[in-house]
DNA sequence: AACAACTGCGAACGACGTTTGCAGTTTACA
DNA sequence: TGTAAACTGCAAACGTCGTTCGCAGTTGTT
């Protein structure tokens, strides 16, 4: 009875919480970190679903069971995967040129983020336990924005709107969305045929991001300051 | 050698333009229709993860082997799905009061989409290939925006972000992300701790996702409309 | 009549996440 | 110091998944 691997019961703590190891019994071949290391070198590499519990194992020369000392899922795993990417947004950044620029370059590290760890874009839309470096990030991300005079929700709004945004560029970059049209009939799309013919114009302007934020967080920080169309 | 279901081969063509039947042998019992329906009202009973071929099949009545008779992979199946619910979004609008109006107006159909079948936002991250109501979908967005001067591209541009800020809103919606604080040491976060403890101030406005399509649609497509903060 | 193209179906394959049982090791406590 | 509890690694197994395969039966063409 007294044989009960790291995920004992119904998982009621989670995985932050949980020691990595009592204090008894060998001492342990591998470690949380190692594993976590070693998944995110999979998934940069190969992408999420590369990392399996087999996959993860094989890379630390053992078996998928012996993960379940140091995990009690998978889920855990991306969770630890996710907070130590997180991590690398660091050192966060001081408040110089006031909290708008400061938020925008954070939004660029996020993005440079995204395309170190493009398997983060598969993770973060999962309901999952938020981490220290999470909470980390979002309270500086609350002290930036200390000077803004509104809500607290309001903020956080604000900062889950442009992580959202950030992750949507990320995506565009990483997909290069190329649709095939091979074998469709275009004919019933004459507007969108229509748009593909016209020249392509001047080139989209590179501070696209920059300027989405921008209007992003006025918008959503200051009242008052919608234009209308 | 006859024997070959429809995934036969390399599945060189995308599902749209294949063939649902031969001219030959006994009336199929079921139709990719059929299935379609099935598993979308499986996903929006029970989540896509309920969407088994196993399950699929069984809400037929028939065995999971049996639907590669119509479908050569689950990906096609998600496909389908997902064509199937954009073609809810019709009938599109007239152009009655400008195209922002108009532009707004479809955001908000497709976030009364989003939340008809929250399975569509695990499915429309995911590279798939994009089908005739998807492209009906995008051909009557150009049409909208014909009267805006600017690049193609950045008409396609507007239109893939305002799905992608829309489906951040329905997210938010769904998940309504309460992370549990429990067992976390919070005195390392000293600017989140006073956030939460500050009144909460007025409720969020209503009209967030009005003002942020706007202000999105806005900044892409009409040249020089960025404010400063 | 013969053959090819199709149909449904059940069994199987390989991969996945996870659980279990067991043998061995280290620590806590009498 | 001895013993029991807590821990370790590991291989095997379980159930589910997407998918493939083989076979028997049905339909259309020639």
């Amino acid at each position: 009875m007294s044989d009960a691997p790291a995920s004992a019961g119904p998982d009621r703590q989670p995985i932050w919480s949980r020691p990595e190891r009592g204090t008894r019994g060998p001492t342990p071949a591998h470690s949380r970190d190692a594993i976590v290391v070693a998944a995110i070198a999979l998934a940069d590499a190969e992408g999420l679903a590369a990392v399996s519990m087999r996959a993860v194992a094989g890379a630390l020369g053992t078996g998928a069971g012996s993960l379940y000392r140091y995990l009690s899922s998978r889920d855990d795993l991306l969770d630890l995967m996710t907070d130590r990417a997180v991590g690398e947004l660091r050192p966060y950044p001081q408040v110089d040129g006031g909290w708008l620029d400061t938020m925008v370059l954070l939004g660029r590290r996020q993005l440079a983020l995204f395309g170190a760890h493009p398997w983060l874009l598969d993770v973060i839309h999962r309901p999952s336990g938020v981490g220290p470096e999470s909470l980390a990030w979002f309270d500086n991300c609350i002290r930036i924005l200390e000077p803004v005079r509104c809500p607290a929700a309001a903020k956080f709004e604000a900062i889950a709107m442009m992580t959202g945004v950030v992750s949507l560029f990320a995506r565009r970059e990483t997909a290069a969305g190329a649709f095939s049209l091979s074998g469709v009939d275009l004919t019933a799309y004459p507007h969108l045929v229509a748009a593909f013919g016209q020249p392509s114009g001047p080139a989209p302007r590179a501070d696209l991001v920059e300027r989405t934020l921008r209007g992003l967080l006025t918008g959503l920080l200051l009242p008052g300051s919608t234009e209308a169309g």
